[in-house]
Formats: structure tokens, C-alpha cells, sequence
DNA sequence: TAAACTACTTTATTTTATAAACCAAATATT
DNA sequence: AATATTTGGTTTATAAAATAAAGTAGTTTA
């Protein structure tokens, strides 16, 4: 039978902001607004899901004085990520 | 920018369904059941969603006295679950 | 100093997924 | 032969998710 895909990295989203994570050392919510698209609101609120897994970490700082916020993907989060590729994988050769 | 992902595709059970009858020549009711795991009533409603939008065709009939309903992918589901693993490779490359 | 912009968060709305309940007919049980 | 159970589903209700709209706090620009 086909395994579960974890469904907090099955939303495009999510996705998005976690396979971006996966490929640099950090990244900042107005690059993942831009890489992703995605509006402010929807990208806070997956992001906050995120964090609360364990997947990510968010720190808030400033840049001069305007707010910014960072994120890091952390190795819980590289492990579901992983695992999350491997088992899409078994998706998509189903029928063969 | 990442590509939009099919909203129709991205879903654990429609993903599932799909991607096994792009492997065979067709499967019925039952035998998507047993393989995704699902719930008739979920995959019921799935299947509705797949075959409104083209994606795969149903077709009701009898094997012996019980109903059996035969699902079969078509060239519109191939090409849109095509393009939906490329559009998914970019995502999990993203970051690199 | 007022308007517009940045960088968000919060809340409300819409959409989606999922499960529970139901149905009709067939088969098995007592 | 009645009754219970199983098969093969559909319909409807509920829970969860995604998304968008609105709001906040402060900054820069005209």
C-alpha cells in the first residue's frame, strides 16, 4: 500500500517554503514571499506551522530598523522533507 | 518563480488514484480501495472530481450480478499528471 | 505632516478533505 | 424462508486547510 504523505509538507505552500529551506543556509519571509508568491498573510500562517512542527526556526531581528524575519529549516525538518521526496516517489511509479 | 501546482492532483488520495491507472489499463472501485487505503466514501467523491474534470473516465456496469464501477485515465489525465511530476520536481530542487 | 510603503499578523471566508451515515442489492446464516 | 451480513457504492455532514481580506506598527518619501 502507498505510505501517508506527511501532510503538513503536502501543501504547495508548505512545500515551497520547506524545499527552499532545504537549499541555503537561511532565508527571510520577504525572499520566500517573493520565491514563493505566496501573499503575506497565507505565507505567515504556513510558516507558523512550521515552527510549530519543529521543521523550521523562526528568528525575528531587525535589518537597520525595519523588522525582518528569518528562517532555518532544522534537521527534523530535513529528515520529514526527505522522507516526505521518498515517499512521493512511490506515488508517482504506482502503477508500474 | 515555482510553477503552480495542479490543485486537482495535489491531494494524497486523487494523487493516488492517478498515478495508479496511468500504470494499468484499468481498475475498478475495489481495487483503488484496496490499494489507496481510502474510504469508499472518500475515493467516491475523488473519483467524481476526476472524472469532472476529464481526467479519467468511469464507467458503471456488472460483473456477474454485483455492480462494478471501472475507471480508466485519459490521455488529458496522462498529460496533466505529466506535467504535475515535472511541476513537483521543481519543487523539491528548489533551493539548489 | 500626510500619504504611501514595508513587513508583517490576525481574523474571516472559502475550499477541501475526510468521515459518518445511508442505501440497494446480493450472499450467507440459522 | 426469514434474517443477518457483506458488497459496492452514494450522499451528506463535519473537520481541517488554504486563502484572502483587513488590521497593526512602524518607516520612508513627497
Amino acid at each position: 500500500m502507498l505510505p501517508k504523505l506527511d501532510p503538513l509538507l503536502h501543501s504547495e505552500l508548505r512545500l515551497a517554503v520547506i524545499s527552499i529551506l532545504a537549499g541555503v543556509e537561511e532565508a527571510d519571509f520577504t525572499y520566500l514571499k517573493t520565491q514563493t508568491g505566496a501573499t503575506s498573510g497565507n505565507l505567515s500562517v504556513q510558516i507558523d506551522k512550521l515552527a510549530a512542527a519543529g521543521y523550521i526556526t523562526v528568528e525575528k531581528g531587525f535589518k537597520g530598523k525595519m523588522p525582518r524575519t528569518t528562517c532555518r529549516i532544522t534537521p527534523q525538518g530535513q529528515e520529514a522533507f526527505a522522507e516526505y521526496v521518498k515517499a512521493l516517489k512511490e506515488y508517482l511509479s504506482a502503477g508500474k
